[in-house]
DNA sequence: GCCACTGTTAGCAT
DNA sequence: CATGCTAACAGTGG
């Protein structure tokens, strides 16, 4: 369930313990993981340097001094681990990168297989198919930026917050946390949306997401941090995963609901569908 | 044991 | 072009 703040959280846990450590060895595991290349194309990263360690969207990107990067996405189960050598390698661990002059290496682990890494010049990751087409950061995203984004648009809310080619980074939970924050429902077509709504919209983004950075990542299941800790923000999910229980701002009872194939989670009163066309008071209207 | 469900993205269908 | 549905996979829970 990595998302954009548990990958935030992953790759800053993990910045200062990697940077500029020397590579010892890149071992593939699972060798379907790699996307591109042979996996002897990896002994070229022997003895260069460990250089930066970035995120865009959903995806990590490791910086090597050499010249080139690994692109990483963990999709739904992946875990990115900086561990002892010496600890038990578990058989959903893919890939190992150790280092030189220490007792620790990097693991990735990921027990649905759907991960993957690219390898590709460092100059060049922006031109790598799963990077090109993705949309803005939505954190630091201005007001003006995002309505354009959404000008013109049809259909449903939610499936926009998700789409990656629209803004990168959000998923399912953070989709439902965000929709609730801002009091919409996720099938509200994009169209109907009034200027208040999205300005709404868009602070709830940069709220939630921030409160969850903070929180360093939900951890429903899977997620963990570089060093193996839980986040906490699953200690505050107002929507997702509480079927049933009161809503905590009105009393009501969160529903789920299945929208393309996903569960959304709402509060029925707190998110009505937009009355069509132009009411300008948001109370109750039939059509 | 079996089936439904989980959430991300690619790829295909509409 | 845009949107919707499903497969890829493995584990969990009823």
């Amino acid at each position: 369930m990595p998302e954009l703040p548990e990958v935030e959280t992953i790759v800053r846990s993990l910045r200062s313990r990697l940077s500029g450590r020397k590579i010892e060895a890149i071992r593939v595991l699972f060798p379907p993981l790699l996307r591109n290349g042979r996996l002897s194309g990896l002994k070229k990263f022997e003895g260069t340097r460990l250089i930066g360690l970035r995120r865009r969207g959903k995806m990590i990107l490791i910086d090597y001094q050499n010249g080139f990067s690994l692109l990483l996405h963990l999709k739904m189960t992946g875990q990115l681990l900086f561990c002892q050598k010496t600890a038990a390698l578990d058989k959903h661990t893919r890939l190992v990168i150790s280092f030189q002059s220490t007792a620790r290496e990097l693991r990735f682990r990921d027990v649905r297989k759907f991960g993957f890494i690219r390898c590709l010049k460092t100059a060049e990751a922006a031109a790598a198919p799963e990077l090109k087409n993705l949309g803005p950061e939505p954190l630091g995203l201005d007001l003006q930026s995002f309505r354009r984004l959404l000008d013109g648009r049809r259909g449903r809310l939610k499936s926009r917050l998700i789409n990656q080619t629209f803004l990168a980074g959000i998923g399912n939970i953070y989709a439902d946390e965000i929709l609730f924050e801002s009091k919409l429902h996720p099938a509200s077509d994009i169209v109907h949306l009034r200027p208040g709504q999205i300005k709404r919209l868009w602070q709830s983004i940069q709220f939630i997401l921030d409160k969850a950075i903070a929180a360093r990542g939900t951890s429903v299941r899977d997620f963990r941090d570089g060093d193996g800790l839980e986040g906490s923000f699953q200690a505050r999910l107002r929507v997702y995963g509480r079927e049933g229980q009161p809503c905590l701002r009105c009393g009501g009872k969160i529903v789920r609901l299945r929208l393309a194939g996903r569960s959304s989670h709402i509060c029925p009163r707190c998110q009505q569908l937009i009355p069509v066309k132009r009411a300008s008071k948001a109370t109750t209207s039939q059509r």
